[in-house]
Parts: C-alpha cells; sequence; structure tokens
RNA sequence: GGUCGAGUAGCUCAGUCGGCAGAGCACACGCCUGAAAAGCGUGGGGUCCGGGGAUCGACGCCCCGCUCGACCA
C-alpha cells in the first residue's frame, strides 16, 4: 500500500519498562542519541498533560529537541484521558514511526497503557450514562445487590472482581449492559500472555536503593519548583484524572490547609514509593520482560542491550 | 531535689472488673481491560521499659529502679 509497508519488517519495537526513578528515561536518551533511526514513545498516564512537567519527570525541552518523542502533551490538564485514547494514539504514532523506517523505544511505566499497546487489547466501549446510574446503585441498593447482578449476568467477570470493589463492580455492569455482551468476553484477559515481537527490557534495583532514589527524586522536583507548578495549574482547575497525580494531589491538598507541607512531602514519598512498588508487581508477572539488575549506572548497564536489542 | 503524667507492633495510640494483646498507618504479598500515578483484597509482626512481690492467674495491683515530659522548688 505504501512505502511503511516495506519498512514494518525492518523496523523495532522494544520497551524500557520498571518502577518510577529506575533511569528509564536516561537509559532511552541515551539510546535515542546513539541511534538517529530511533523515537521515543511515552508510556505513561501523567505525562500526556500538558503543563504537569516536574512532577511527572517529563523530558526537558531540550532533549525532546535533540530526539522525537510521542505521547507527550496530548491534551490538556482540564481534560480526562483513558487508555483507549492512548491506545488510538499510539497505533498512529508507531504507524509513523514505521513508515519512517525508524524504530519505536517505548518508554514509562504505566503498566495497563503497555499491556494495551503491546498486546493491542480489546477494550470495550464507554456508556457514561449507564455508568452514572451504577454508581448511584452502588449507594443506594449497595454494591451487594450490584455483584448479585453481575453473578447472574457474568459469572467469569464477577469471579474475577472482589464484591468490595465498587469500581471494576461498576465498570463490569456499564460494560454489560451498554454492549449486551459479557464483559469477561472481552479478549483473553490480563493474565495472558501471548507472544510479541516488542522486546521489553525492565530495570530491578533492590528495594531500598530505590526508596531512596524515589525520595531523593521527590525533594529534587520539590527544589525545581513543583509547589509552584502545581498552583499554576490549579489556577484553571485539574481533571479528576490529572488531579491525582502524585505530588500533584498531595501539595494540592497542602494548599487547601488540609495538611502541613512536611506532612505533604512525606505522603508525596510514601505514595511514589509504594507505586514504584506496585510498578514492580505488575510488571514482573510479565514473563516476556528481560529484567537487568542495575548495580550503578543504568545508562552504562543498559542501553547497550536496548541498542542490541534494535539490531 | 519534690509532685504528677507517660512508657504496649517500625510509627501514632486503644486496651472495661486481673482471665492467652488490638486499631490506624507503615511493611510484605496478590488482583487489575475506557480514572491505572487510580482502585480492591490477603498477610506477617509484640521481652506490654527493667527487676522483685501478693495472686490459681498480671499489660493491669504493690514495691524498687530506668527513660521522657509537665509543673513546683
Amino acid at each position: 500500500m505504501n512505502t511503511g509497508r516495506m519498512h514494518l519488517t525492518a523496523t523495532r519495537r522494544v520497551a524500557v519498562v520498571g518502577p518510577t526513578a529506575s533511569g528509564k528515561s536516561a537509559v532511552a536518551m541515551a539510546a535515542a542519541r546513539a541511534r538517529p533511526d530511533v523515537e521515543i514513545v511515552s508510556v505513561d498516564s501523567m505525562q500526556v498533560y500538558c503543563g504537569m512537567d516536574i512532577g511527572t519527570a517529563k523530558p526537558s525541552a531540550d532533549d525532546q529537541r535533540a530526539v522525537a518523542h510521542h505521547m507527550i502533551d496530548l491534551v490538556e490538564p482540564t481534560q480526562e484521558f483513558t487508555v483507549a485514547e492512548f491506545q488510538r494514539s499510539y497505533e498512529l504514532v508507531t504507524r509513523g514511526i514505521e513508515d519512517r523506517g525508524h524504530h519505536a523505544l517505548l518508554v514509562g511505566g504505566t503498566g495497563l497503557y503497555h499491556r494495551a499497546a503491546i498486546d493491542h487489547l480489546d477494550l470495550p466501549g464507554e456508556w457514561p450514562h449507564i455508568r452514572a446510574k451504577l454508581q448511584l446503585e452502588a449507594v443506594d441498593p449497595g454494591l451487594e445487590t450490584l455483584y448479585e447482578r453481575l453473578v447472574s449476568v457474568d459469572p467469569l467477570a464477577a469471579a474475577r472482581i472482589e464484591p468490595t470493589n465498587e469500581r471494576r463492580l461498576v465498570r463490569a455492569l456499564e460494560v454489560c449492559e451498554g454492549s449486551g455482551r459479557q464483559f469477561s468476553s472481552y479478549g483473553p484477559g490480563l493474565e495472558s500472555y501471548p507472544p510479541s515481537p516488542v522486546v521489553q527490557i525492565g530495570l530491578m534495583w533492590p528495594r531500598d536503593v530505590l526508596a531512596t532514589r524515589v525520595a531523593e527524586r521527590v525533594q529534587s522536583m520539590l527544589r525545581a519548583g513543583l509547589l509552584a507548578e502545581v498552583r499554576r495549574l490549579a489556577e484553571t482547575g485539574l481533571s479528576k484524572t490529572a488531579a491525582q497525580a502524585l505530588g500533584y494531589k498531595e501539595l494540592l491538598a497542602y494548599d487547601r490547609s488540609e495538611v502541613t507541607y512536611d506532612e505533604a512531602v512525606d505522603q508525596i514519598i510514601v505514595r511514589t514509593r509504594q507505586f514504584a512498588v506496585r510498578q514492580i508487581r505488575w510488571f514482573r508477572r510479565d514473563p516476556r520482560v528481560r529484567w537487568i539488575n542495575i548495580e550503578h549506572d543504568p545508562v552504562a548497564e543498559v542501553c547497550p542491550l536496548v541498542l542490541a536489542a534494535l539490531v
């Protein structure tokens, strides 16, 4: 059809995964600088928001000038963003990269977005009015009633969802009622890891070292002006999704005088550390990830492997 | 120096009348298909400050000591 087709077999996709503060971006940047035909694709649920720069550890303007970056600054922070939108944009972006005969280097820590991209998850649609109705029912008749309904409508989905998990319960029913199809009928589920042409390289640190890196990074974000950034964004308001970003959420609470500054900072560090652990737990389930135990320098220790995977 | 209070899980603290020690947070582990930096679940943890005493039995009562805090000198 076009030259993109011809390049398909020649281009590679490599993904750098791992927890926050593990050095993924630095590795990717080094690899892209060494290979002019590499373009970086951010796989990060918060870097898509314009203006949320410091707190999301977004690549610097210089880095973005030096190397093509994608999936960054896609929407205003007043807007919502979802996996489905990420998936759609990702398809367009990677097609463009391949048309140019370039390689896509996926970098980021949002596990679900990686799965949506790499495994082309069959995401069910959205039925906001049904969801709104269900959210009300979750309060009034209660979760028990909703769960029983899911058990009768989609037993398999019910078996995979804890009765107290309102969010997933509502979503499953929303899909069942909205699509007329069982929620569980969409794809094989996240526990299935089919073979993929995407080479995934994971950065792993000892837990205590990672905790130190997280604390240091939070402090360095604060020194770089995170509070001012949060206050600037607060003027126009943040969407529900953007407002829950680590660092932003806690500093907004501080500005509402709900916590002291020191408490807010402590919370950012603790929650970021917990997030990092959750990321590790997500990615380590994927048997396709090749893990590298970092000793000292992520760039020196991982960049050569990334370049090798790019052929 | 004296009086009073406190000392229990990594942290902050509950613990009735003496009957095998509890919560929240932290931590560990699991789950996750349109909020995913979100959401949900499971679990391991104790010299009850130390020593002595009365009691069938003490975290709890009595005595001695240690540490911290407040107040009085």
